[in-house]
DNA sequence: TCTGGGGTCCTAGGACCC
DNA sequence: TCTGGGGTCCTAGGACCC
């Protein structure tokens, strides 16, 4: 007998503007955004008074005051979400070690052993009207058999919606919805699917020639033939989120930047940014990744993987440098820069690593140790290696 | 309408190795 | 002179998500 799983989705309302309400309730009854000091950018997120009025997440600022010209907005304050994402996370996990946070306002939760002898629909209820009653943060989920019919639940009441979606459900309640509402699916591919006749997640599901739509969708056509069809096996990963790919950091310059000079300050401000960031989390990089948004919009970026790890920033600055010059252009202003590291280590993997090695005299080992010194983070690094060496002399 | 900042994953071509 | 097949890693760009 198949034993199923029992998954909640639990997605976080319009969380910022959320967070701004929950912290000065007077915003709570007028247009919210939050987005840009100035009259040019996108709107992170608005709150439900404002979506009255047509306004949207992504929205240019300038097209919702249009559309809403009372919308008050606010500039973000991500010290404030952090820290009501971390007490949504720890609330959630009084149910469950099995949660794994997808971003900082929604999270998936296997339930299956949580809702024993209970109606998993009034445990959601409770997890409701107790992040309501903690926090003031309204939240939808989705209660479904796996992560991707979970997600697409929760998606389908906004805001303090609970939605059961069972897999025997799928072609009632999953394929009348548009083909823009699968996730993966994105504005570049709709048109394309579009060309085949398909308008619903139903006509994706049941097209016959999936060698068309492997023409669109390359490889994961299978995996999301088979997540319409309500089957997803992916289990819930408590550390995945916590598994870095890469740390980043860009900026958008109003106005551009013109002189290589100013560049060349912007980018050092980035990569002091992103080595702090590094060693908060005990990371050393290998591949420094330079990004340049030129006032045409052009994007063009320059990596290089490096021969050792690093997150100091005297070295990633001297590599940043480097990557840089292939891509200044004297004659184009810079809207945009963006420095990124990725192919990351812990340094307590480097430093494992580098006590394999015998001390050797030689000087080509040398240099390799001190390299990968370099790496490993200050007094608690430094103290491990030398009692590392210690113990290999014992 | 005019496009932020943080990410993940995928693709395609090339270098290199056995 | 003409030249396989499999694998890994790297790079640049692109689509997508919140």
């Amino acid at each position: 007998m198949k034993k199923y799983r029992i998954i909640f989705h639990v997605d976080l309302n319009a969380f910022f503007a959320s967070c701004e309400m929950a912290e000065n309730p007077k915003l709570k009854n007028i247009p919210l955004g939050i987005g840009p000091t100035s009259d040019r950018g996108i709107l992170t997120t608005a709150n439900y008074e404002a979506r009255k009025y047509g306004v949207s997440s992504a929205m240019p600022l300038q097209e919702a005051r249009r559309l809403c010209p009372r919308l008050k907005v606010l500039p973000g304050n991500f010290d404030l979400y952090n820290k009501y994402s971390e007490l949504f996370f720890d609330y959630l996990k009084t149910y469950t070690e099995k949660l794994e946070p997808a971003s900082i306002d929604e999270g998936y939760m296997d339930m299956t052993e949580a809702v024993k002898d209970k109606h998993p629909v009034d445990v959601a209820k409770k997890i409701q009207d107790d992040l309501i009653e903690k926090y003031d943060l309204p939240v939808s989920i989705g209660i479904a058999p796996n992560m991707f019919l979970a997600k697409m639940a929760s998606d389908m009441k906004k805001p303090k919606g609970i939605t059961v979606l069972r897999k025997r459900d799928v072609e009632d309640k999953l394929w009348p919805l548009p083909i823009e509402a699968l996730h993966g699916i994105g504005k570049k591919t709709v048109p394309n699917l579009k060309l085949l006749g398909i308008k619903t997640i139903g006509d994706f599901a049941t097209y016959e020639d999936k060698k068309k739509l492997s023409n669109f969708l390359g490889n994961s056509t299978e995996s999301f033939l088979e997540k319409v069809h309500g089957n997803d096996e992916r289990m819930i990963d408590p550390t995945r989120k916590e598994r870095h790919q890469s740390i980043g950091n860009s900026k958008t310059y109003e106005g551009f930047l013109h002189e290589y000079q100013e560049m060349i300050q912007a980018l050092e401000a980035l990569t002091a940014r992103v080595s702090e960031r590094l060693k908060d989390k005990d990371l050393a990089a290998k591949t420094l990744t330079v990004q340049v948004r030129y006032s045409n919009y052009d994007t063009h970026s320059k990596g290089n993987t490096l021969d050792y790890h690093t997150h100091h920033f005297y070295e990633m600055f001297e590599e940043v440098e480097r990557l840089f010059e292939d891509l200044f252009n004297p004659d184009e202003p810079v809207h945009l820069l963006g420095v990124s590291a990725s192919n990351l280590e812990k340094t307590e993997q480097l430093f494992k690593q580098l006590t394999i090695y015998e001390v050797d005299h030689s000087k080509d080992k040398n240099d390799e140790i001190s390299t990968l010194l370099n790496t490993i983070n200050d007094q608690y690094g430094k103290k491990l290696l030398k009692k590392g060496l210690k113990n290999k002399k014992d």
